[in-house]
DNA sequence: TACTAAGCGAGACGGTACGTCAGGTCTTTCG
DNA sequence: CGAAAGACCTGACGTACCGTCTCGCTTAGTA
């Protein structure tokens, strides 16, 4: 995006530019913290003496702990979420929950989330925020699958999207927050063998 | 530990009995407030000032704040969930659904659950007493609709009890939880639309 | 002193009585940091620590870290002034003089008094309180004294007792507070000998 | 700005501030906001801000923001301090009592000089600088007044001057720090009535 | 009728973390 | 090259709850 010319002019605001330092130092600490200690031992003064930083910094780019937790919960997350258009709707479908559950069950991340989750429940600038740059991100992703494969043919044509990534990724979310039973690697393969039949075109081969 | 005939005649402890007034009054203020005031205005000591109780009254029945949230949403929950056996499984799916939708967006209640999943995420005792005391019920219901339908031929012979009902009751905590989507009256039939043809007899004439 | 009937058996306030084990701690742990380190290391948090104590119990009972050093500078202060009857006025005055000075001079007690004077500049209520709790029980004192110096007829009978004790008093002040002249034992003699015939009765011996 | 050799040799010195419009701004800003606001107001911060200046501007000439108050202090007081020789060495007491009385009671004055005066209690530096700067000028004006009229042969021939000046000074600094009485017009006079028949020569006709 | 045991409201206690603020120092960019 | 802008660290502030602990009182069953 920025090109090399493109800072002709480009005029930074003048004084003391905020340190990449602080801001990574922050969000490693946190990270870190949140692996090995869990959520409990997450105040900000711990996080700003880890990360050899202020509370005050802290505080100056975060409204609150659950907005660093979310940042730190994103660097590390983000990138990594891959999903290849495999020519199967189904397997497209099965490795995407397969992703979810992987960054479900890793260890600091997992907690990251639960720990998000739950702090949306009485903080609904976070929860926006939550929803805007992480759910809404795997639900597009989702959603191109789906789209896809309905174009395909592979799917109903009178497919509802959304009902369906609800019905894809609820459970999910369901296990991990709710019943509490495990997400393991058969999952996926269980779900779809359930639900897929009832997303599938008629005439398809593995609907059932 | 409590041996059957032991107290038949009820031989009461010594000393002054528990004050059931105390103890109503805990739960109805704790209602009261997380339906007027939500989540974030619940400390032990506004339940205690409002309900006329000492801190230490609260303490001394219960181990957490939470533990008191659970019992007093069980309080006003538990009675009023009868799924009668309409003849239709899917009628009966849908009835069940339809009630936790209600569930969800009653006031007090919706906030309640919201509070006690929030608060399990690290609370492992509560999060246990929760499955155990309201989860598993739930799941119990609806395993009993599903296996009677499996029984009747309505649904598929090789149906996953488990996997079902993740599916079935998965989306509702999804978005009341997580994409924070309205649960709507309409909402039962369009999940079952789509789901439905997945769990149905492939010779069912409804599967479709 | 309390009442006519002083109320049968003497009901107390219910609830757990203030702890007078913390309140000394308190007020003992603030006389010594005066006295070790000065007002620089007077924070609450260290008073706290030192004493024992949660930091809310300081704020509990007292306003404001002023208060609590001018309690603690009271309670050792307070009960050492006695001002006997010499039979001289001028020999009471000089005694009275000369424990002011000695007050001043006492490592603790002196610090006290300058950090209490400081903080009255800009907290009012303070300022109040050291006026009627500290200065006003001294100034009664010399009032004392003088008017029963010109009762006798050894002061002037138009003196303004008012004036003679802000001249009396205030050099000490000055040289505490804003000359940081040092007060020397033989001060209240220096002092007294330039100012005590111009409060004496002109026919006194020792006028001049 | 200032032509080279405009001002005599003028060496210039080697931390000059380029800048005569911040140096006065800065002043200038902090009589302003002891005036409207009082010292409560006062951070460097807010200085800084209403200057139109930088903090580290002010940190580069002033060690403390005492020091900058002592400046604007002196800036604005300094000059107006006329002691005219008007042949009766009680009359020349009067006005400069009066004269001192005026300054304290000048809103932006009387603060500033309350200001300082704290401050100094815990800044040793401040403090000095107070008394060199301020105090000493004060009582050398006094001194002069007394020494001369002693030559005169209107003071007692054996009058300590210093011990004198505590008397007459003393008194204003009371009111003003400790015991908050008003010092109003008469109170030169009043004060005078009381001392100066002790300062006078024992022939003197207004010595009583 | 006493005595004993426990529950009760009130409210102070030691703690932990919070989010804010002022003081000083530093690192940029601009004039 | 000095000065503005402003980010930074330090450290104290005062507050809010937490869960525990006395108190003195009340309410039973037991002696």
């Amino acid at each position: 995006m920025a090109g090399p010319a493109s800072r002709k002019s480009e005029s930074r605001a003048p004084g003391r530019p905020r340190s990449e330092r602080a801001r990574t130092a922050i969000l490693i600490a946190t990270n870190e913290l949140l692996d090995s200690r869990g959520l409990a031992a997450l105040s900000v003064d711990v996080i700003a003496t880890r990360a050899g930083v202020s509370k005050a910094t802290i505080y100056r780019w975060w409204p609150t702990k659950a907005a660093v937790v979310m940042d730190a919960f994103l660097a590390h997350t983000s990138p990594r979420m891959p999903f290849p258009d495999t020519g199967s709707t189904r397997e497209d479908l099965r490795r995407q929950i397969k992703s979810v559950i992987r960054l479900f069950n890793q260890a600091g991340t997992g907690r990251s989330l639960v720990a998000l989750i739950a702090e949306s429940q009485h903080d609904p600038v976070l929860a926006q925020a939550f929803r805007e740059r992480f759910i809404a991100a795997r639900r597009e992703a989702a959603r191109e699958v789906l789209v896809r494969g309905r174009e395909r043919g592979e799917l109903r044509p009178d497919l509802d999207v959304d009902i369906a990534i609800d019905a894809l990724y609820g459970p999910l979310y369901y296990r991990l927050l709710v019943s509490g039973d495990p997400l393991r690697q058969r999952y996926p393969d269980q779900l779809l063998d359930q639900l897929y039949p009832a997303l599938a075109a008629v005439d398809q081969p593995d609907a059932r």
